[in-house]
Formats: C-alpha cells, structure tokens, sequence
DNA sequence: ACTGCTTAGCTCACCTCTAAATTAAGTCTC
DNA sequence: GAGACTTAATTTAGAGGTGAGCTAAGCAGT
C-alpha cells in the first residue's frame, strides 16, 4: 500500500555536488535536467551554495539561439573514496577522487577464512585509509549478499563468512562512512553512474569469471531484492542431474560454466594440466586449439539460453557483461551470441548485449562507487552512513581555506 | 540518475478514500499508518474531506491503554468498476464495488481474429456499461504485453493483435476512464491490494492454466519492465531442442507444461483422446490414473525447478500460485513442492509458495482491481486515467444528495 | 484519588519543491 | 536593425508534506 522511503531527507544539494563533482561543470538547466528536479529548484539551491563557497560561476557557454548558460564548478574537489573488494584470497583496495578516477591501487593477500578475519580486514583497509586527506568514506564489495549497505552484515558462502558484522567492525575503527554491498551490485552502481547505464533506467549486468553473478537495475536502482539476495543466478539448474555445484546442488550454472568447470573441461580432454589458471584456457584457444575453443563456444551456449530465459522474466532494455572472464569473452561470442538469439521470442530479439573492457581494478572501482553514488541516494538505501557521506561532501566542498 | 516520477499529483487524499472504500472504517491513527504518511496529514487530509461530506465519524472504539481511536467511513459508496477479461474465445466481464464483491458476472463468445475484434470488443463492454450508476471506470486484462495501463496499446500473440489501440477506442466510446494491463499484472494488482500481497513488498505471482505467467512485486509495486513486458516465463526454455511452441521456439516451459502440453501427453499415453479439456486430464488423475497422475507431477518437477532458478535471480518473499490450473494442483503439488524445494540453495530454502482459490471470475476480478488501485498509485503508473479515476471517487463520494 | 503509561488526534512552524509568470541574453530572418 | 524566436535564470505564491510539542482520553498499579 505504500511507497515513499521513509526519510530522503533532501538530498537534491548533495546530488547537485554530486553531478559537478562527478561530470564536471554545468549550467543551472543542465542540472535541473539531469536531476530531474524544476529550474527553481536549481536556483535556490545555487544561490545557497554559491554563498557558501562550494561552487563558483565558471565561463558562459556559447548560446545555440537562446539565452547562453553560465556554468558553476566545484571551488574544492569534494574528496576521495576508498574502494574494497574482498575475494577468496586477496583483497583489491583503490582510491579514487570524485570521478572515479584511480589516485592509488594496492592487492594484499588475504586469508578470509582465519577466526580473526574481519579483524584483519579491518587492518589491511585501516593501514590504506591512514593519511588520506578530505576522505569522504569506504565503500566495500563481497561476494555474498549482505543485509544493507549502511548496515552491512554479510553472508558469503565462498568466504565461510555468515552473519559476518563488517561494516560495523569497519565504522568503529575506521571512524568514516562505511557501505558495504554484494560486489555486483557495486559494479552496477558504478555503471549505473559512470558507464553504459547513463542511458538505461532498466538493464541488466552479468559477471562471468569464478562465478556468474548479475544485478539488476529497476526504475534506475539498483534492485536487492527482500533480503538483498537477488542475483544469484549461478545456482539455476540449467542441466538437471548435471556436475556438482559448491553449493551442493547440481548442474548450477555455475558448475557449468564457472571458471572452475570450463577448467575442469580443459583437464578431462587433455589439453590442460591439473590446477591451471584460467588464463591456460583461454591462451589454449587463443593458439587454436578447437577443444578448447568448443569449451567457451558451449558455455557461450549455456550462458545465452541463460540469459534469454532472463531477458523474458524481467525485459531490461539491455545486457551488459563483465568480470575477468570477458578477458576470453571472444571466444564465449560465437556461442553466445547465436544461443541468446536463438531463445528469444521474436519481439524481444532486439534487446542487445555488450561487454565492457575489464581491469583487475574494476571490482575495487565498483566498492568505492557506492561512497561516489550516496549524493543521488534518493531511496536512502545507504541509510545513516550515506547521510553522513553527503554531510562530508557538503563540509569538504565548503571548507574555507584551499 | 534520476527516480522522482515526473507527476505524482497529491494522491493521498484519494488513497484515503480508497482504504475506507475498500477495507471500511478505519480511525485516522490507522489510515497514517496504512498509507505511511504523518498523523498530521491524516488530519489535515480528513479534515477537508470531512467539511466537503465524504466522510463522517463513526463509533469510538475501545481503547487498550490508550485514547480511543474515532472510526472515519464513507457517507456514500463511491461507486463501482467494471473488469474486462480478454481471452482467444471469450470475455469475461464483472462489476463490482469498492471492496471487490461481486454485483454481476457475465461471459460472451469472443473471437479477437476478426478485423473488426477492437470494435466489436467495445460493443460488449457498452451494453455492459450501460446503465451502471457511478462507474469508477473499467479495467481490462489482455494476455498480451502492454506499453501503458493509460495509453493501452496491445501487443498480444494468442489474440492475433499488434499495436492494437484499446484503450483509446473503447474510452473514446464509453467516455469512462480506461486502464488496460497484462493480465497477470491485473491478478498482481489485485493481490496486492485484496489478498496474500497486502503482507508482502517483494513477491511472485505465478498462473498456470493455458499459459504460463508472472507478475513481478518490487517495493510494493507491479514491475513492467523496460517496456510493459515482464514475466513472459512461458517462454524460458527449459528442455532445450524440446517440443515446438506456439511462438516458435524449442522447449519453451508453456509448450511442457501449458494446459496443450498436458493434455498432448495424455493422448500420447492413451488415457485422453484428442481435443480433450484439461478438466478430463484433471479427473482421470482423480480417479487414480497413474499415467495422469505421473504427468502432472513431472510438470510440477519442471515448474518446481523453474521457479527455483527465478527465486534466485529475484529473492522474492513468497510465491503466489494462480490460474485455471489451480484446480488440478493437489496433482502438481507432490512433484512441485518436492523439485522447488531440491533446486535451492540452503539459504533460499525458506522460501515459501502457496496456491490461492481460483473461479472464473477471477481474471476479471483482477481486471476491475486496476480502477480500485488507482488511488493507490503514487507512482503515477495508471497516469492521466487514472487521474480521471481519482476525481470520480472524490466527486462520487462528496455528492450532496445520497 | 493519584501517578504513570499508552495511544489518538490537533496545531503550528517550517521544509522542499513546483508551476507559472517574468526577466535576461543571446541567435536568426528579412 | 527590428522583430521573432529560443533557451537560461529568477521571482513568487503555494501545494504538500513533516516533526515536535501539545492536549485528550483511556488503562493499570498504588
């Protein structure tokens, strides 16, 4: 029966930091366009921060036959944020200023299973976050689903965590904002606002590598579902009866076409040694050896069919695909693409789909996007840290000396 | 980057309306909580409302520790919807009240290939209409994709219709407001409003009967999806090269376990002869054919990991079963709880389903829901019609002479 | 009867944002 | 170079909602 969040609590003045600090200068309509909100709105709340010293009229653009615009810039960059991707055995940490743009980039070796493991997370982030200047938070991405982002207890089966108090244990010690969020729905929130979905409201992505992951974009937010638990698409059965998942069950996609498996299928017809690297695989097919190229053409196969069923549930405008594994995404192509086509139902054959180029970066990006995207949080899923988030981005942008 | 929906026009007076209409008195305390607003606006909101004569004060109730509320109910009723469900063959037809019972019921002969079916369509929804004092509006579920409950033009395969404008046809000749959905989305809506979903934000509705169809909750509110076109599972492929479909393709679930499918393999088996209804499928199994019975339940196998895969991409809450097939379930049912529950991952495992009664009233029902939900539209998804709707109910319920 | 507690409902100051009208500052056309 | 047109920005009145603090009206224990 209802649906208004509880408290938004304005946040259109920190999303008007936010869009010049993350795209660079504006016009007044500009902003008003890209926030959705009315000019008189932009007006006001200009004039507001013009008086505080955030922002500052910059050039006057050409007129195309109206009034020229004026664009207002950020006096102070609004600070950095601090990204954390946490994997089975190391963990990826960056910093980043306020358009995502990497400052520092540092992989620590990690043991998440040791009793004292969030303990020692807290450390190894503690040690990157000393020293930084204008800090505005710590975004945090685990693969595993995790209650809120502002509350941030997580369940990560591939970690052996469960109930796993991380962002707490963070905040206390860290002493600044900290959000933490199943790690595709970082990659989500970072393309939501700095990469393809720019231009989708709904949309999906899929991470193939280690594991097949996606997120969901509804209405422009990222959906999480009941318990955010939504995506977890690597266990649908899509061969009943088949090869045994990590999870117990059979024939999960991602005992099919999980890094592990296109592996396990390189060992079984010879063409790899036991306990090789992805990337034996796809140098394999990148030399011309057909076994191994039928290995990524069939996963292709089995990740469209996939994929159409998906595209038939939920109709998003697009797909856009990630992880490590689009490294040998050329070779998953063939089969792809053909499979995913073929399943479609004729009026959905013109949804499309797209890889975006991948770096051993991107989760870490994805982690620090959270902090980046709090300004827009109009839902409040960041909760009382992304108010805090905005409260020190409207502190930093303000500060009297530069 | 942006979420506010453009218009959102104040519907909180008319959801106040709505929730005496259709759940009777309730005291201001409750309607604040109900509609998640401040007691405040509640006073505010009934205060007018009251001066204009829409409401009244009722009995006080008794108190359990603190002030006794004061029940508010109508003074009148604010009038009747009248719901229009298209199938191949028929339409069905009620109206009903405020709260969804039933004042008369009605089916005719339909045949949506002709040229003239959008006419002629029209033509039985007039005589309908006619005569009916206070008509809110009427509502009509097509099974079909459908780009704006407002707008209500219909793409739908099983009625030989694209692009076709019924929404603007029949307003223009019934001179009512018009919403036109999905038919599954109507039963979502109606759900939401009158059944299981009133407990629920984030949940499936499922319909076996002929097709296959689902209507998706997120936060409260049916999804449509990039373009009205969520929840076509009845063509996920789930044997792959499997039976042809109605659309084309291999293996699509409806052509497994649609009512066609089922009834195909009872002939197949020898236990049906061609041509046969579902009902005789239904009755051999009750009468102890095991061949029947063996059919059911490996279609229940089938929904049963199906669903499994959706309730991990979604993480709904609950799933709600709905359809024609409801009737047979108890035969599904073995193979179904059994298969959905194997196909989970241990934390999904909570995850419940449940049938709800099913009459052949109830897709019209949930047609009719669309014009009993407009008040309840924040988001703005029923738009201009359902503006006009939300002034009759003020209008109707302020009239001056009972 | 008195105190403390709970829930219901009202008043009021205020906040956020909007629509409409207005002013500002350019380009384009003849 | 005078209007017509276009887009940018401001002003103003007001819609729609909130939160805090208040009063009202019951219950329970002493």
């Amino acid at each position: 029966m209802t649906t208004k969040s509880a408290e938004r609590g304005g946040s259109t003045p920190s999303a008007l930091l936010g869009v010049l600090a993350s795209r660079g200068p504006a016009s007044r309509a500009e902003l008003a366009r890209t926030l959705d909100v009315s000019s008189a709105t932009v007006t006001q709340l200009t004039k507001d921060l013009l008086r505080a010293g955030s922002i500052q009229e910059l050039d006057t653009v050409p007129s195309d036959g109206g009034r020229p615009a004026r664009l207002l810039g950020l006096v102070h960059s609004p600070g950095n944020a601090i990204g954390v991707k946490v994997t089975a055995d190391h963990v990826a940490l960056v910093e980043v200023n306020a358009d995502l743009a990497i400052e520092r980039s540092t992989r620590l070796p990690y043991d998440p299973t040791r009793a004292d493991a969030v303990d020692q997370l807290v450390r190894l982030v503690e040690g990157e976050v000393a020293g930084v200047e204008h800090l505005l938070g710590v975004g945090v991405g685990v693969p595993g689903s995790v209650d809120a982002q502002d509350s941030g207890v997580v369940d990560a089966h591939t970690l052996g965590w469960s109930g796993a108090t991380l962002g707490a244990q963070l905040r206390a010690r860290l002493q600044v904002p900290v959000l933490v969020d199943n790690d595709v729905n970082t990659l989500a929130v970072a393309d939501r606002l700095f990469g393809v979905g720019r231009d989708h409201r709904d949309y999906l992505i899929v991470t193939v590598g280690r594991g097949i992951g996606l997120a969901m974009i509804v209405d422009g937010n990222v959906y999480r579902g009941s318990s955010g638990g939504v995506g977890e698409i690597g266990h649908i059965c899509v061969v009943p009866d088949g090869p045994v998942c990590s999870c117990g069950l059979h024939g999960c996609l991602e005992a099919v076409i999980g890094d592990q498996a296109l592996i396990d299928a390189g060992v079984a017809q010879g063409i790899l040694s036991a306990g090789s690297e992805p990337a034996a695989l796809r140098r394999a097919a990148d030399e011309g050896s057909t076994a191994a190229q039928q290995i990524y053409s069939s996963a292709g196969d089995v990740l469209g069919r996939t994929l159409a069923g998906i595209v038939h549930l939920v109709n998003p405008e697009t797909v856009v695909i990630l992880g490590e594994g689009v490294a040998g995404w050329a070779h998953w192509a063939d089969g792809f693409a053909d499979s995913f086509r073929r399943h479609l139902i004729p009026s959905r054959r013109h949804v499309g789909f797209q890889t975006v180029d991948w770096d051993e970066d991107t989760w870490a990006l994805g982690a620090a996007s959270l902090i980046l995207a709090s300004p827009f949080d109009a839902l409040g899923v960041a909760g009382t840290q992304g108010k805090l988030v905005r409260e020190r981005l409207h502190a930093h942008a303000s500060r009297s000396s530069g």
